[in-house]
DNA sequence: GGCATCCTGACC
DNA sequence: GGTCAGGATGCC
């Protein structure tokens, strides 16, 4: 599910809600793959009494800052949801982490049901190993074209899969990706090498458009995705692209394509994103089919 | 790079 | 029964 607009319209909402709450006890944990670290003792063990001080996003992390240093960072992976409630979300057999909070008349529940989801308790140096661990964050104004023309002039990698490598850049999943690139009017295989300048900086415009659209209208929601009240996020009524397969394009009106990219679905027109040229000099002559059927 | 794997649920 | 799904990792 969530990608970077979806964590932070969480973190935003948790942001007016969370501050100030002391943790009284971990509700329900019934999923223990879900602690990554510490060891489930030191996580049960460490999490009551605690205050929520504040609330922020790293990548896809979201992340609630606790007093004595610690932070509570929070993956939703592809069916996570994450929200307080006024009533114990523990009968719910889908919701894997409940804390109860204050009096115990509010809960931070965690649910999953595809249980990809991982919760870390982090010390300072882990808090400070997650933030290395990954790219850049592609709001942020420290985060220029050139910033993007240097990533993609050191990588030698086709585009949606460069741009999925949380590594390199933080935050995009399978949704953005497809948008921004269509935004700017490139093809998902063009290797990364092979663009200009300008093309480079259309992509870094695209890609902060498109997050910043997102955020404003409270994430995608396709099926799970809920922000921190539980509310749905409208974002999906705006796709250009992603799972608008046979629906024109609504920049020239050709049917959106399907492929498959690094094994995920991938969506583009294929007139405004034209073909991948080559991206290794041509050893061998060109084939001697076109490889468009019709 | 590709592929399997971690899981459950929806849809055909 | 098979296929698909917003993510990430590990193993050729």
């Amino acid at each position: 599910m969530p990608e970077l607009p979806e964590v932070e319209t969480i973190a935003r909402n948790l942001a007016t809600q969370l501050p100030g709450c002391q943790i009284l006890a971990v509700e329900k944990l019934d999923w223990e793959r879900m602690v990554e670290t510490p060891s489930l003792p030191l996580f049960q063990s460490t999490l009551p009494g605690r205050c929520v001080q504040g609330v922020g996003r790293r990548a896809k992390w979201l992340l609630l800052l606790l007093d004595g240093g610690w932070t509570l960072a929070l993956h939703l992976r592809m069916s996570g949801r994450v929200g307080v409630s006024g009533s114990n979300p523990s009968a719910d057999r889908h919701t894997h982490l409940v804390l109860a909070l204050d009096d115990g008349r509010r809960f931070l529940g965690f649910r999953d049901p595809r249980k990809f989801g991982r919760v870390r308790l982090l010390d300072a140096g882990g808090f400070t190993k997650l933030h290395t661990a990954y790219g850049p964050e592609p709001l942020s104004d420290q985060f220029r074209p050139a910033d993007l023309a240097h990533i993609l002039s050191t990588h030698h990698t086709r585009l949606k899969p460069l741009l999925l490598n949380q590594a390199v850049l933080a935050g995009l999943g399978n949704i953005y990706v497809d948008e921004a690139l269509w935004l700017a009017g490139l093809h998902p295989l063009r290797c990364s090498t092979t663009l200009t300048f300008t093309e480079g900086s259309h992509l870094h415009a695209a890609i902060r458009s498109v997050l910043t659209a997102a955020i404003q209208r409270g994430g995608s929601t396709l099926r799970d995705y809920r922000d921190g009240y539980g509310e749905r996020g409208h974002n999906q009524e705006y796709f250009s692209v992603y799972r608008r397969t046979g629906q024109p394009c609504p920049r020239c009106g050709t049917p959106i394509e399907r492929i498959r990219v690094a094994q995920r679905g991938t969506h583009l027109c294929p007139v405004c994103q034209p073909a991948a040229p080559a991206t290794h000099s041509p050893i061998h002559p060109s084939p001697p089919h076109s490889p468009h059927s019709h």
